[in-house]
DNA sequence: ATGAAAGCGCTAACAT
DNA sequence: ATGTTAGCGCTTTCAT
């Protein structure tokens, strides 16, 4: 079978092999008009033998959109995020798109240039994980078209949002340790720029004033979540007095510099330090007294943002019911949180999310 | 100012509005012939207020290739390939290009999917880490575009190679292992259909045989490269007697399993078995004793790539000069694997990477 | 420095 | 059931 290089060949080529016109190739390779079956085998067979591949950008220029889904990101090494291009990729895969991946680092330009890009391409669908600060621009660009919040939410963007009850998670995680007897609580988490900064801090404080106390504002440490961040604030923690005797972490990023910190120090979790992490990646698991942590399906998170992307492709905005479809997390209970040895539990309640 | 729905406008529509041609706008917007500094300010100023977003797809039917580039993944929820990614997407914004991601989950076909897909998009490059049983098709698509194989490689696929040096990984640690004493070692690795999985297990072998041993055939596990696998292979190997005392993987994934196994036994890590693993993500050195391992730049595989991937561009293929790059890897000490408890080292042999 | 006109590869009316 | 024709939005000669 000789084949010219592949990809050079169009329809016209094909058809002009064949002695007919470019549009029953068309037709016969899109399966749309009526084509004999005899014809439609030996327009196929022509196609792959000149080395015929479509040309997607063409296609696009009739019809609407493209068969390509944006998913624009923070940070995909953050194993939250890789999960979830994980399962939008296999949702894609199911409905025969193709999921484009940008990553923003957080950065409102980098992401303006990601959601311009898509917005060139003519994505069929966008699903967004805002930096804090996204530009002017970037609200406009995602106006109009099919796009859905994810994770995080932000003002200048008007989409839906699919996102945890971070509220209720830190809230959750807060009651566990004020449970086993714990008041001197750290939180290290995301800075207020971030809505799942503001609503975790805000879980923290509820569990404190729905029982009528009140966290220390010094056990305090809003920042970027990233590992970095972690180990300076452990540091900065552990070195105040009296050190909290517990910690409730906003984010699993952080986990991994707090974790490292820890290890210079001779502290043992839980017997010096309970803490509570944030998500619950693989190795939450595999360390070793197990890490206590607050969990959420990631899955159903991407399956409930996929299904309205993908449905609402065609139909107006107006389709689905809630701007915010919030997922309810939960207490994942290992070995990182023991109870207080200065303190006795003041309550029995149980946990439960919320 | 008032806006029109973002991206309906076109450079027909931005010229109309000023009352010249198109071409003009066309040429103002990509900054290509000699406008004048004035009209081009109109020009662009028109073209935002109308809302005007570029349309890709119509732009790269004239000149050759869009300014994306694909990336095909067996598993980006692996960190090693999101890792990979991260360093790949920030390449691709230096170079003003996009990065597209496609998940093959190892399966051939929805891999040829995917590059017929790239190929339809016309991306400038492909980087592609081939699953074992390439399609036929694969390979043809793959012929005289940009194209290079990522860590694995695959016969069907003709183009350049970046790559860790395997044989030399594997066999580091197993020297390591040797070196401590040990003489029962264990191997988990990938199987023999793909070109890391070979590679990684002649290694192992080639450490023995350097000293005149061989490994015992039934302490060698091959399979996918996924915790399930690590999890049922340490059972396994566990159950024999006499049990292995230490254990070399060929893979970061398979370390998850194996921890979660070794879970729930009551042994311990090194005291009853030293294990090393493959790769270096985050949490090895976060796990309790920290894990020793083998190492690689994922930043310099993915640069090494992107280099040759960005300027093979517009040149033809017999650029670059060796068909395989190799990266070396380096063996990392932590605390997983200590000297047997039943042997003396053998020699004093200092431990390098080949 | 700007405009006019010719396609790029494809799909979709509109003919037969 | 198949062919003809007219664009889609853009870049690029070729004029001016």
């Amino acid at each position: 079978m000789k084949m010219d290089q592949m990809g050079k060949a169009t329809i016209k080529d094909v058809a002009e092999h064949l002695g007919i016109s470019h549009s029953t190739v068309s037709r016969a390779l899109g399966g749309r008009g009526r084509i004999s079956a005899e014809l439609t085998e030996r327009i196929k067979a022509a196609a792959r033998e000149l080395g015929y591949v479509a040309h997607s950008g063409a296609r696009s220029m009739r019809g609407a959109h493209s068969t390509i889904v944006g998913f624009v990101v923070p940070d995909i090494s953050n194993t939250f995020y890789s999960k979830a291009a994980k399962v939008l990729a296999d949702r894609c895969a199911d409905q025969g798109h193709q999921l484009m991946l940008a990553v923003s680092e957080d950065d409102p330009h980098r992401e303006m240039r990601h959601v311009e890009a898509f917005r060139e391409a003519r994505t069929s669908a966008i699903l967004i994980t805002p930096a804090p600060g996204v530009l002017e621009r970037t609200g406009m660009l995602l106006e109009g078209v099919n796009v859905i919040q994810f994770v995080r939410e932000h003002p200048r963007i008007d989409a839906q949002v699919v996102c945890v009850d971070d509220v209720a998670g830190t809230a959750v995680a807060t009651r566990h340790l004020l449970d086993l007897g714990h008041r001197r609580i750290g939180y290290i988490g995301g800075d207020e720029t971030l809505s799942t900064g503001r609503a975790r801090l805000e879980g923290f404080r509820s569990a404190f004033s729905e029982r009528g106390l009140f966290p220390d504002p010094d056990l305090i440490c809003l920042g970027r979540p990233r590992p970095e961040f972690g180990t300076t604030s452990v540091a900065r923690l552990l070195a105040g007095r009296p050190a909290p005797t517990a910690l409730v972490l906003g984010s699993s990023n952080l986990m991994v510099g707090v974790i490292q910190a820890l290890h210079e120090t001779m502290l043992d979790v839980p017997r010096d330090l309970s803490m509570i992490g944030y998500g619950d990646p693989d190795w939450f698991a595999a360390w070793k007294p197990g890490l206590t942590t607050i969990d959420f399906s990631i899955e159903r998170m991407v399956n409930l943002a996929a299904s309205r992307l993908f449905d609402g492709r065609e139909t107006g905005s107006d389709t689905a019911g809630e701007r915010q479809i919030r997922v309810r997390p939960q207490l994942v209970i290992r070995g990182s949180a023991e109870a207080c040895r200065n303190a006795m539990p003041v309550d029995g309640r149980p946990v439960e999310a919320v």
